[in-house]
DNA sequence: GGTGTTGCCGAAACCGGTTTCGGAATTTAT
DNA sequence: ATAAATTCCGAAACCGGTTTCGGCAACACC
């Protein structure tokens, strides 16, 4: 007799396919088409196949299907710490909407890291290599994205976080921030600001050309004309906003109203405001996008559009999934808008653009 | 003639390990066993298999290998969504860290959230039983962890970032948060502190135990009485920092230094002196604890004892993969000193903790 | 010079699934 | 009623590895 108990499974107690196909006096292989949706099973086998196998509790191995079909039901996401932006903030969330819809429909989730360009081609090509991902979560996509042209050559599955432009083949989900810059003139204006300036950041991401595209829109519907002395660019970190806001602010004609890409740059106009005499929210107006929690933290608190990125990961999660399953890539698109959470940094202007130039230069002397 | 070229592989060019033995004239079985160590394979066979395999390019399918080793050269981690401490922000270095020690062994990283107890169980279960993890790594070590319990029956290896009382069987990496609760009372008294408060975060995480202790351990090593009244706990936000730091400015013997077990508590002292009309770094002194990128922002800046996320995920990912290895886990055991960061928060006391008393009743009146 | 050993490798079973193929039973067409 | 088509499932190959088993040489021992 064997040491090991009554009814030890040499396995560890796991239900496999030839336990259920021997329950029901089947064959495995009945039993796998029957699960997997084969038509040659008949409808009665498959309900009972189904329930039996329910019953027992038997999940398949994915690694066990991978050796015979090639995939994991795994997706792979890269994320790049190399960057100063405020992406990062957004990693708990982001990856608990991917980790949720990854869960729910029994795949899961390989996470790398990369500090380069070179890097993370290295790591999509291993994952891709030792099949450790079907597909690819793509953040931060860029104007002229490597890793697109890159996936599409090796035919693998990648669903973006962001649009980008011809971009056949690709399937995405995007915030639509050309939207938000949009409303943020309107809103300013409607405030009674006329001389709105934006600060944009590095424009190799595609999300800053659509962002242009959009504060320019807005000017255009209030008949303002965009003036290049007002758009500042690259700023991603709070003291490259500073610099930015420093720099307008201290124009012949400043802004009175600053509209920023990103809120890690918005939040450098408070330290540049301060060191002016400004006060936000009065002398300045400052409307941001992203919505990280830092923005919560200066008085006044950041008026700014923010994103939802546990939505972003869920649908990017599920875009990519149904891509993976079949789904046509320029089916799977989807956008939504920033929500703009109302803080103390957008008012009415104190003074006008000149009034505002002959403030700071008193008080600066 | 085939229609996909000349040599199009069905596989995807893809090498296996029946292309290595071909090559070589063996058999698959002798290739698996030169390449894994079996001691029956001549050591001059070894290297010829080695370096063919490597010339060809040969990297073993993990699910592949799993499906009769039962491994997937994987590791598991969930990550908790559901709290405010200040861990969060580290998820980008730490991520990274686990990441890179993970990578450099050939093993991947499968990550999962959850946002309860229960729902943390279900993933891990879920992980464990279709094998997406061969081990975890468990971040926010508890006093009495139901996790370690619950990985002990299932005979699943696993790694703390923290340590545990009676942690027979358990490996892991921690700080020596202790320390620097010692050292920052033994710092302050250095500076001419003579009452000094503790404001510890939840008790129920091991970590808050040991950090009392090390700042207990400061008091006894200067001969200091500790006063319960100077003990607070429960506070991981800014706003439980705020309110506990509040308390004790109040109080008749308000203390001229306060040691907080966290930086999101502390960052609450700032606006709690405001309001008092404290100025931190003079009238009152803060110390903090593990080096969140907020503490660099307000004026002055924190002062604080920082840890190296990176390095922690990337040894606790190398002890996991040890112990998987089949390395005794008491053997596994790392751990490391916080960094002290001197910024502005500390200073020499402007005043004895009487005259520091009259003063805010003085100015709150 | 027989007889153990030992070293080394081939052959084949095996892991847990998927997929192809063929054939028996049933239905439909003639 | 018979032929043809269809439905449905069993049998077996297959995926890419690992591991067990057995046997052929070469060597050592007495």
């Amino acid at each position: 007799m064997a040491a090991r108990g009554w009814n030890a499974k040499p396995n560890g107690g796991r239900v496999k396919i030839s336990d259920v196909a021997g329950a029901l006096n089947l064959t495995k292989g009945t039993v796998s088409r029957a699960l997997n949706g084969y038509p040659d099973i008949a409808e009665s086998t498959r309900l009972r196949v189904r329930s039996e196998a329910r019953r027992m509790g038997y999940v398949p191995l994915s690694h066990a299907q991978a050796i015979r079909t090639g995939r994991t039901r795994s997706l792979g996401l890269v994320w790049r710490v190399d960057s100063h932006d405020g992406h990062r903030a957004f990693l708990s969330e982001f990856l608990d909407g991917v980790s949720r819809a990854v869960s729910e429909r029994d795949w899961s989730l390989t996470v790398s890291t990369a500090d380069s360009d070179v890097s993370e081609r290295a790591t999509l090509r291993r994952l891709l290599r030792e099949r450790k991902a079907d597909g690819f979560i793509l953040p931060r996509t860029m104007a002229q994205d490597p890793r697109v042209e890159w996936l599409r050559k090796e035919e693998a599955p990648f669903v973006l976080y962001g649009r980008i432009a011809g971009g056949r083949g690709c399937s995405w989900f995007d915030f639509l921030g050309e939207n938000a810059m949009r409303d943020s003139v309107l809103h300013l204006h409607a405030l009674g600001h006329r001389r709105i300036a934006f600060v944009n950041s590095d424009p190799r991401y595609n999300y800053a050309l659509l962002r242009k595209e959009g504060f320019l829109e807005g000017l255009s519907a209030r008949s303002m004309r965009p003036d290049p002395e007002l758009m500042a660019f690259g700023a991603m970190t709070p003291e490259a906003g500073e610099a930015a806001a420093r720099k307008l602010l201290c124009l012949r004609e400043p802004p009175t109203g600053i509209v920023f890409a990103q809120d890690m740059a918005a939040l450098g106009a408070y330290p540049a405001a301060a060191s002016l005499g400004l006060e936000i929210g009065r002398d300045v107006s400052i409307v941001g996008y992203d919505g990280v929690p830092e923005g919560a933290s200066p008085t006044p608190a950041l008026s700014t559009f923010a994103v939802d990125s546990r939505w972003a990961g869920s649908r990017l999660a599920a875009l990519l999934i149904d891509q993976i399953r079949g789904g046509s890539p320029e089916d799977l698109r989807e956008t939504a808008e920033a929500r703009f959470v109302s803080r103390g940094s957008d008012g009415p202007p104190s003074r006008s653009s000149r009034e505002l130039a002959k403030f700071i230069n008193h008080a600066s002397t």
